[in-house]
RNA sequence: GGCCCCAUCGUCUAACGGCUAGGACACAGGAUUCUCAUUCCUGUAACCGGGGUUCAAUUCCCCGUGGGGCCA
């Protein structure tokens, strides 16, 4: 039998870390076995439900790498088994209501918000479980018709079998509830309004899902929804996995309280897809040897639930940055050009050509970009040159803004005092300066290389016996940063004219 | 409060009765170096406690303790 698994998203608030590694997990578990993995959107919260919710979880699964067999917008096959949005099977689920009504395996409740805080106050203190007392169940059918047709509000609630119930979670072995301690759940505000424990049940047997794997706070559903599973004859076989919750620094259950955990912020912020899943498979789930940079092909060779780990794993935000870092050195310098682009832009450094105004025209397609600030026209290869200095740098792309824009500034802006190697002096700098001009002045158009820079500059150098008193100054004229990439290579990328002219601006600042 | 789950360095984890308890991130020191980063060395750092079982327990069992989740 084929493997199917599904990642069931609400769209009431972004696609968040953890739901994305449920779903990774989910995944790689089907791609292994060679099934099918599925979306489903759990959106029969009106209210809350929003379908850019919607776009953002299936955009960021898509951007993730996560591709779904089937789902909301994408059918591999016949499509058989949707509608894959929950809003879109009402009628289904009323279907299997009323059965359950007709059946007397749920029936309506009447019992108001008052009157079940009543019966929990009295539980309590007789220091009994809270739990509703199903004052309601012994209601005849006609009774039951009379109050709603009188009116009264009303929900449906399952009849809980009172039975000690086991099941076998891949992950945790035997776990066993017993339900005689949990009263009647309700499963349905209204023949239009199921609730989550009823349509999941429903909706993983008509969609033929063979595994569910989901975080361990469901675990205390899963009973609830075997029962229900029974009541409603269900054949199909399914088989839990609960994995450990991810949680923050505080050890609680990562969630909005801890701050942004969005997906899509991570991905604003410019880490890679390939390193957040990475980062997040290693959460909960170790590959039994000390390899510990995988992609997502590997993954699906190498995963499985056998290694998952039962205790919550806390969200480590510099192992991350680590990983990313990893992933953005292994980029060739024009895919990170072009991924770099839009920061240099949301920076107000960069601009593309076509996109604004007419000044930017008349320039050559082979410079689509423009330096904001100049006017100058850019070539992709100019930005690959750029990020080459910072590959080795950046642990997330919007790093880059910061660390570079003096290639796309006009004038630097830093204290003079920055120039000074060593409490060197003014009239000791200036001539420091002068010495570099006089090098780099000397260098024809065709000598301007980091390499002819590198050896004249290092001559000149070690000439004066302390490297630092001559290359210290001038890296600091080029970038105006304590810390930056080296004075050879900036000097090269910014090309001659600017590079002499940043040092006579340095030496008039003294 | 009830039920359920969990427990190795600060963090992620390896170990499936016998090892000086291993690796990675982070941290500290060093090498390279004008700075920062990369890279390469080195170091600090853990078996929650108590009982069993066993020749031998981090490992198996029980009880605590601690943490977490769900329901209310």
């Amino acid at each position: 039998m084929k493997i199917r698994t599904r990642i069931a998203p609400s769209p009431t608030g972004p696609l968040h870390m953890g739901n994305a590694r449920t779903a990774l997990f989910s995944y790689l578990f089907s791609k292994k076995e060679g099934g099918d993995f599925i979306v489903r959107v759990e959106d029969t919260d009106k209210e809350r439900s929003e379908p850019k919710w919607e776009r953002d979880a299936l955009e960021n699964l898509e951007w993730l790498g996560l591709n779904w067999d089937e789902g909301p917008t994408f059918t591999k096959d016949r499509g058989s088994f949707g509608p894959y949005r929950q809003s879109e099977r009402t009628g289904i689920y009323k279907e299997y209501l009323e059965k359950l009504l007709k059946e007397k395996r749920a029936y309506w409740c009447f019992c108001t918000t008052e009157e079940l805080d009543a019966q929990r106050q009295d539980l309590v203190s007789r220091g009994e479980t809270p739990r509703y007392s199903g004052r309601c169940r012994g209601l005849s059918i006609p009774e039951q018709e009379k109050n709603r047709s009188d009116g009264k509000s009303a929900v449906i609630r399952f009849v809980i079998d009172p039975r000690k119930i086991t099941f076998k979670d891949i992950i945790r072995e035997e776990v066993s509830f017993d339900m005689a301690l949990s009263g009647d759940i309700v499963i349905a505000k209204n023949m239009e309004t199921p609730l989550y424990n009823f349509t999941v049940v429903i909706d993983d047997e008509l969609m033929q899902i063979t595994h569910v794997i989901r975080g361990e706070d469901h675990i205390s559903n899963t009973p609830k929804q075997i029962l229900i599973k029974e009541a409603l004859l269900f054949k199909g076989k399914i088989q839990y996995a609960h994995i450990p919750l991810l949680l923050a620094e505080d050890r609680t259950k990562l969630s909005k309280r801890h701050g942004d955990n969005s997906v899509t912020k991570f991905r604003e912020e410019g880490y890679l897809p390939e390193a957040i899943v990475n980062f997040l498979v290693l959460l909960g789930w170790n590959p039994g040897g000390e390899k510990e940079i995988f992609t997502l092909k590997e993954l699906i060779a190498e995963f499985s639930l056998d290694r998952v780990h039962k205790g919550g794993a806390v969200f480590n935000l510099q192992r991350l940055d680590w990983i990313n870092g990893f992933y953005i050195r292994q980029k060739n310098t024009k895919e990170l050009a072009e991924m770099i682009v839009p920061y240099l832009k949301e920076a107000g450094l960069l601009s593309q050509n076509g996109e604004e105004k007419e000044f930017h025209l008349h320039i050559q397609k082979s410079q689509p970009y423009t330096i904001q600030e100049t006017g100058e026209g850019v070539s992709l290869d100019f930005l690959a040159d750029v990020v080459a200095l910072y590959q080795e740098r950046l642990k997330k792309l919007s790093e880059i803004t910061q660390l570079a824009d003096f290639f796309f500034t006009k004038e630097l802006e830093y204290e003079k005092e920055l120039l000074s190697w060593k409490g060197a002096e003014n009239t000791a700098i200036i001539a420091s300066l002068g010495r570099s001009q006089e090098v780099l002045s000397s260098l024809k158009e065709g000598e301007w290389k980091k390499e002819k820079i590198e050896e004249m500059l290092l001559l000149e150098a070690e000439a004066a016996g302390d490297r630092g008193s001559l290359l210290w100054p001038l890296r600091v004229s080029l970038t105006g940063k304590k810390a930056s990439a080296g004075p050879f290579e900036v000097a090269a990328v910014l090309g001659k004219e600017k590079t002499l002219a940043r040092i006579t601006q340095a030496q008039e600042k003294l």
